[in-house]
DNA sequence: ATAAATTTAGACACTCTTGTCCAATTCGTC
DNA sequence: GACGAATTGGACAAGAGTGTCTAAATTTAT
């Protein structure tokens, strides 16, 4: 029996032959890139970890630096697309004000910062920013550069809606995100990658100290609220 | 006429002669290291930026491992040091609360971690942490793992004075760093210094949302507050 | 099954870096 | 000024990594 021999859509579904190595290049590259730094990275090594020969890599990338840029494009665009994803998430109509924005902090935690891109992407970052002006300064643009405002915004609407007590959406943006990583922090710098119940842990306490400084006072009780949801 | 000649304590006043390299070796080390990363970085370059000759490196340090290991050691003693030097600082009887703690958060950024010190070993332990666990886990006990207790204590005490209403020390201590940094991090992202305007901010901002949190709703009046001092 | 495209292993030239050796020079001290 | 210690520059061998080239093997599609 012959199947028929229709275009079967060579979309994104199982990645294999010529695809299936390009992908496999780009994790093992990333993966070394980030662990030994650019210098430190030597082709054998990504090729060995890739399961693929050397020439191989230089017939898809073309030589070392080439392969760098790609590797941080492709961070930088899967980050932010995690980024925005999660974003699209934040409660804009809480029924629990507390719990809800732990669960926020959290997915925000695990999906973009704790994650392996994540991980990568920062300590690329850190580690050849200065090396590459103009490719980092267009992650800047792309990433923090879109993505405060966005986080800010859902602050504002939130405060706007009455159910947090704000100044200035922007500050509370990156106080809020900087409370939920408190506790991460010695964690992240030193490459690990915190499990959930530090996660958790300190989402639960950022989350309750920016409540006990942005929340109403006299929390905001559901009923009372029906006047502004129209705004 | 002839100086006596007593052995002048060949202290630590100006470093001469063979002392002056070593310090200056040092300092290049540190500089190229930080810049290029451990592989990245080259003999020649750290003597021609210590206007040095290759071979005098080698006399002092031997080779290039022990080196770095030298340099990290030098940076972890001396950020050690002004951490405990900017915590003594800590305003344990404030006249104005908002006021000295916004000075401290500020004397924390701009001594302990804009410094160049503290921005150089930040960025060594992020790039080359994984590959020298030893001796970063040495930075860990000689630095977090003393600084922390210590700020924590300092806010226990506060908060045990009536100045705030804290439940974990060491949760409001982590919090309170992470605030006064919140506006810095995407600087410090790519390696850049911030300035004293933005550190002001950063601490004004942090300071102010951490009082919110954690302050008396009814600010300590300095004159029901004299039982407590003996404690 | 066959043709085209891709991958592979290995050899190769080239460059860069480390770490050593050494003779000449400079520096600090008496 | 003279002595000993430290510094210098330059040559050097050994090793590692990049990027190219090739012919053979393998995969993919027709």
């Amino acid at each position: 029996m012959v199947f028929m021999k229709v275009n079967v859509s060579p979309d994104t579904i199982p990645p294999r032959g010529h695809e299936a190595k390009r992908v496999s290049i780009m994790d093992a590259a990333g993966e070394v890139f980030c662990r030994e730094s650019f210098a430190g990275a030597n082709i054998d090594m990504i090729a060995a970890e890739a399961g693929v020969s050397r020439q191989t890599i230089y017939n898809h990338h073309g030589d070392k630096e080439k392969l760098f840029v790609a590797i941080v494009r492709d961070l930088t665009d899967r980050c932010n697309a995690g980024i925005f994803a999660t974003i699209s998430t934040f409660p804009d109509q809480p029924k629990d004000l507390e719990a809800d924005l732990i669960g926020f902090a959290v997915r925000m935690n695990r999906n973009c910062i704790c994650n392996r891109d994540g991980k990568f992407l920062r300590k690329l970052i850190q580690t050849e920013g200065e090396r590459y002006p103009e490719l980092f300064a267009e992650w800047r643009e792309q990433g923090p550069g879109r993505t405060w405002p966005a986080i800010a915004a859902r602050f504002a609407r939130l405060a706007h809606a009455g159910f947090l007590d704000i100044d200035d959406p922007d500050v509370a943006a990156r106080q809020f995100l900087a409370l939920a990583n408190a506790e991460l922090q010695t964690t992240f710098m030193l490459g690990g990658t915190p499990d959930d119940d530090e996660v958790l842990q300190s989402a639960t306490h950022g989350v309750r100290t920016f409540l006990r400084a942005f929340g109403k006072r006299q929390p905001a009780d559901a009923s009372k609220q029906s006047a502004v949801t129209s705004a």
